[in-house]
DNA sequence: TTGTACGCGTTATCAC
DNA sequence: GTGATAACGCGTACAA
């Protein structure tokens, strides 16, 4: 094992110069050495050796993606799409997962520059000035995926959350819900905290109603906060309209609602944010604003191609969504 | 940007030999040069080229991995053990999806044996000749996962698909199950196809139940061929026990079964294999045979570990499954 | 059109 | 304990 390019040029009868000129299609090579390269190309299945080729072009064909959890099917989708695009451009995808943790992303970013990544795709709930200051000494192309982040050399992909939350809810006037409560994510969240709790509060007022008569409950992104949120929210108040921050945490609301004994959608609705794929199949099927995690990673990396290329490309991408309206809405 | 060794030897006022010396603590160096590299190491935030180590040592502490789909909540968990086990090793993870195209997966061993991977971790449905071929040429330890293939230089993860069919099986006989029908899964697919199959034909036979008595039909694992899978076997026979080669099937089953108007547990019992987190909250929940894909992907990679350290190592590794009941049984 | 020689950044080896 | 040097495999400038 472990052919070079000497090996081959020896068998071939020429020099690795002309080798390399065959596979790369660079230079003229004489039709008639051509072939016999490619001849024993083809009999030894010699690959170059992509550290040798990297070390010299300064350039690896690899893209680090970091991402908080595979077990979220939304993150998995975000992967999928983010891997399939990749390889329609002939790069590599170096995994990692961070559960969030900052210390993690830190030590990711630390892999990628020693692996000497083309770009990274970093997608977390929480960009620090730590991370700013590593990407800062990284020097490499950085796309983040869900939140905004102001910095002249970063590509931010996200979707318009304020305006997603701003339209759900008021779709879920328009069906004649009254007293409307929310079940935000943590404020320091931007994107899917703080955005989204803005669209909510903006359709509140536009639709007349007072903020003080409003219910809000913070949870954090998982069923059970939600089950607990949508538990303070009826001891305070009967409201017939919710509207969470994600799917997950209007899950948990709906569980707790059914056991309660309420019905869906006739006397609460509830909508959620993000769409999985329980969403669709739970029993009642959840309203949400669905958001295509598959795409996304297409256009991520389709922003670092285009970057790379010197294309000129926006630093701020705004993803589609969609109300997607099911049977715990009316 | 781009400071390499012989920078950081400047700045240090020693010689590259002595910061590789320091930065792999390998052989002894002064305690107060030591300290002056370490100094600039911080200062500069210098991280060695990945590329050049690897060229050097023929080691790239990446292990390739390909699996069919991460829209796959059981491979999404596979790949996330792959790669905590990986993080624990000091391991990167560079990963890939086939579809179960044969083609990619071909492909996809040309990109390891490019990049110089350490090894591969492959999962999918089936391992042919050209795979193994592949295999032969490339020289890189490989793990396969799910499938059973007798080689010497292979190491197999899998759990004992015959025996836990046969014992999910049993178990709906004891409670009661006397028309017992199976969705498999194709038989070309020697785990989770032929061998479910085998394992619920031993049992039936065991139970005293003629196999011209019980009714297999075919599916392609997906919830829909369950559900159409189910419709042809109560067209043919009044069952009250299911045995479904997976869950999605198993689901698709129980759609029907409801659509029907029957009752589950109590004219019909059902049982899957896998266990996906929609099992578990969906209604009625589904009792299925639960495989730790979490922790199988983190066995691959010890597998591999031990591989390379020169541990003596099982080339067939078993997994531990477990019989989990819920709503969809007795 | 083709071949030789150098350099990418690192570490192991060998002198000192 | 330390530094100079060779070597890993490749692409390319330059010479032929």
């Amino acid at each position: 094992m472990g052919l070079n390019i000497k090996d081959i040029a020896k068998l071939a009868g020429v020099s690795p110069a002309t080798v390399s000129r065959v596979i790369n299609e660079t230079g003229n090579v004489a039709e008639e050495k051509k072939q016999r390269v490619l001849k024993v190309l083809k009999e030894t299945g010699y690959k170059p050796n992509a550290l040798a080729r990297g070390l010299l072009l300064n350039k690896t064909n690899v893209i680090g993606v970091i991402v908080p959890d595979l077990s979220n099917i939304n993150f998995a989708e975000f992967v999928k799409g983010i891997e399939n695009e990749a390889k329609l451009n002939g790069l590599g995808v170096l995994l990692t997962t961070s559960e969030n943790d900052t210390d993690s992303e830190i030590s990711y970013f630390q892999l990628f520059k020693e692996k000497r990544v083309d770009g990274i795709i970093f997608s977390g709930t929480i960009f620090t000035e730590k991370h700013r200051e590593e990407l800062e000494k990284a020097d490499i192309p950085f796309i983040v995926f869900g939140q905004w982040f102001e910095h002249y050399k970063l590509i931010c992909v996200n979707i318009d959350n304020e305006k997603a939350a701003y339209e759900a809810t008021k779709y879920l006037i328009s069906k004649g819900a009254k007293n409307l409560s929310m079940i935000m994510g943590p404020l320091w969240d931007r994107s899917a905290g703080y955005d989204r709790y803005s669209g909510f509060l903006k359709a509140v007022v536009e639709g007349g109603i007072s903020p003080k008569d409003v219910v809000l409950e913070e949870g954090d992104f998982t069923i059970k906060s939600g089950y607990r949120a949508m538990k303070r929210i009826l001891e305070k108040k009967n409201v017939d309209g919710v509207l969470a921050a994600n799917d997950f945490m209007a899950l948990g609301a709906i569980k707790y609602l059914v056991d309660m004994g309420m019905m869906i959608p006739d006397e609460v609705q509830i909508m959620g944010f993000d769409d999985n794929m329980i969403s669709e199949i739970y029993n009642p099927s959840l309203s949400t604003v669905k958001i295509n995690f598959y795409e996304a990673g297409r256009i991520c990396v389709k922003a670092f191609v285009d970057r790379i290329n010197n294309k000129p490309i926006e630093n701020n991408i705004l993803l589609p969504y969609e109300l997607v309206i099911r049977g715990s809405t009316k």
